[in-house]
DNA sequence: CTGTTAGCGCATTCAG
DNA sequence: CTGAATGCGCTAACAG
């Protein structure tokens, strides 16, 4: 009832001054440092406000300000579990310093890569979030020369000095092999990711190394991929299981580069008759909810996926309001192999094809 | 190397105009209207604008131009693989035309909501999308309040009239419900979404009209809900599932109103020793990539997620730069009901506890 | 404690 | 076709 005239389209700063009977001023800091203000006035400034329903434009404060509280998250594929969850724990860190998130969904389209950093570049956000693994690009500048506070979430970005939050890697793929090698395999494999991704050569690199560590030749340690496209998504799980049918001698575990990928491995083995974990065991990579509902429930590498957002966010938060960057910092989240139904220990015979040949392995 | 001395901090348009030796105003227009400039000028400018590196301060364009280029999407979580992948389609129905997508991640937190009425009010985006099913309120007042265009998805808004995109879920649970019926089933079940929604709802008596249809007997149509809350979710196909269990006369097919409730669902029941579709038919709802890697793999509904966003994107653009809101437009995509692993005919005997109990059915 | 003043960087008048 | 001037709405100096 108590709404004034709507001069020309929003209330501003102005109408409540006029209301309230102060200055703009006045109003701003009654607003903003009310321990500046006499009780007094700002009650009146307060009531001025409710009364007109005044909510500051954010345009012209952010260009007053010289901030936005907003952060681009640049993200490969918002469809997968794993990103979408992060970006759970991102909000979550974000949205209590009153931060809130553009969302740069690269989803495999090269040429929105230059549109975000035309974004960063027009200072439309404070800070980035990278949960792509490589700074991108455009019109030959790189988000880096933005100068904007920048963090890289889930993976390490080769070459760059940002912060990066993730879970260690290295350490996984080594107790993966180790696990696996543990249970009494000795031909194992891995359904790779992304050729190019350094998540995924960290984990082949290191799953290796442990695998050897527990006793496989290095010989039986091999490498799948997609015939097409490989990255951390059911196709390339499936596509790797082409691969893996097509062997003459298969593992009888393998060790999967991303959950998705595992699942669709996992599906197209036994659509061929093989039995999970009773032929091939499988190990997944992330944790993510879907995991849990699998036939049988697939073992995997958990990430603390919210965790590596929301601590993302905070390390960012501390570059935006701290100023300096204090060299590159390093956070290492803890991973958490977990052991359930989709692996077991060898089985008495390797798995071969369901038509038996009476062709013997060499050796 | 041309890089000019950057003044203060970032390279303003004052900085181009000196460079190519014009005013602002001239660069202004040479970059958003270069048919007005003279061709020799406009190239001045242009090559003004490479040397410095020269981005448009968004904040003072927002400003200046009342627009924004943002959206502002609502959605219930973000970590639901059918919201997700609305999201993609919103995002590549906007991109072409410049805008950017704010995410608005209620995640069960009602607190949020007077975040985003902020975030609205304050003019930060120039058009909203609600995945939500309800307009957000917060500090007391709503968003329609802005009059912010507004577009509402995946769910129509009782008592709102703004645009809707979304499937005929009506026609869909209709469709169900005949379809069950259609295998000989006579006993039904509906695995409930949350009680509030007007797309459980709709769902849920649609359904039960067309097993009705199909010759159902009404009295043996039974909803199933979880015991706490009861969402879209996992936890709710669980949850649906123990009061399956308990059930002295349980059906021999299911209707859930999500494929995570399916999932979820399916796994208990399993884990009880019943089987899919032998025992309990089970149809899903949503058709999310996960559905197609289920074992058996599930029947269910499929909603055209990434067009919903797309359409949805499309006719808030129209909004925006059209004006005027011409009524309220309605959208209804075509849903597909997909007759895949997990639904099938009647079992001979009715679905009993593993345990087999010598009391008879009555009738 | 409060008001006045001066821009933040840009796009659009209005004159030339 | 171009330049000078104006103000979008707000906050931060600086005086009182």
């Amino acid at each position: 009832m108590a709404r004034r005239k709507p001069t020309g389209r929003g209330i501003t700063i102005e109408d409540v001054a006029r209301l309230a009977g102060v200055s703009t001023a006045t109003v701003s800091r009654a607003l903003a440092q009310p321990d500046l203000v006499r009780p007094e006035t700002v009650r009146l400034v307060t009531e001025a406000v409710k009364a007109s329903g005044y909510t500051p434009n954010s345009s012209a404060r952010s260009l007053r300000r010289q901030r936005t509280n907003m952060v681009l998250v640049v993200v490969p594929t918002i469809a997968n579990q794993m990103y979408a969850h992060v970006l759970r724990g991102i909000d979550t860190g974000l949205a209590p310093a009153g931060y809130g998130v553009i969302i740069g969904n690269l989803d495999n389209a090269p040429d929105k890569e230059a549109h975000f950093v035309d974004l960063a570049f027009s200072r439309q956000v404070d800070g980035i979030m990278l949960l792509c693994g490589f700074i991108p690009r455009g019109r030959g500048r790189s988000l880096t020369e933005t100068g904007l506070p920048m963090v890289s979430l889930c993976a390490p970005i080769p070459g760059a000095t940002l912060p990066e939050v993730y879970v260690d890697d290295a350490g996984a793929g080594m107790e993966a092999g180790r696990f696996l090698a543990g249970l009494g395999h000795r031909r194992l494999g891995y359904a790779a990711g992304p050729k190019g991704s350094v998540v995924d050569q960290t984990r082949w690199t290191s799953f290796r190394q442990g695998a050897i560590e527990g006793g496989v030749d290095p010989a039986e340690i091999v490498r799948l991929e997609g015939l097409l496209e490989t990255r951390f998504t059911y196709g390339s799980g499936l596509a790797a299981a082409e691969s893996f049918l097509a062997l003459s001698s298969r593992p009888t575990a393998m060790f999967c580069a991303s959950d998705e990928i595992a699942i669709g491995f996992m599906k197209v083995i036994r659509r061929a008759g093989l039995q999970v974990p009773r032929d091939v065991s499988i190990l997944g990579f992330d944790g993510i909810e879907q995991a849990d509902f699998t036939d049988p429930v697939l073992s995997t590498v958990r990430q603390p996926r919210h965790d590596i957002g929301r601590v993302g966010a905070e390390v960012l938060l501390g570059l935006i309001e701290g100023g300096q960057h204090d060299g590159a910092r390093e956070v290492r989240l803890p991973f958490e192999l977990l052991d359930r139904e989709s692996t077991g220990p060898l089985p008495r015979r390797p798995a071969l094809r369901s038509v038996t040949d009476s062709k013997d392995s060499s050796g």
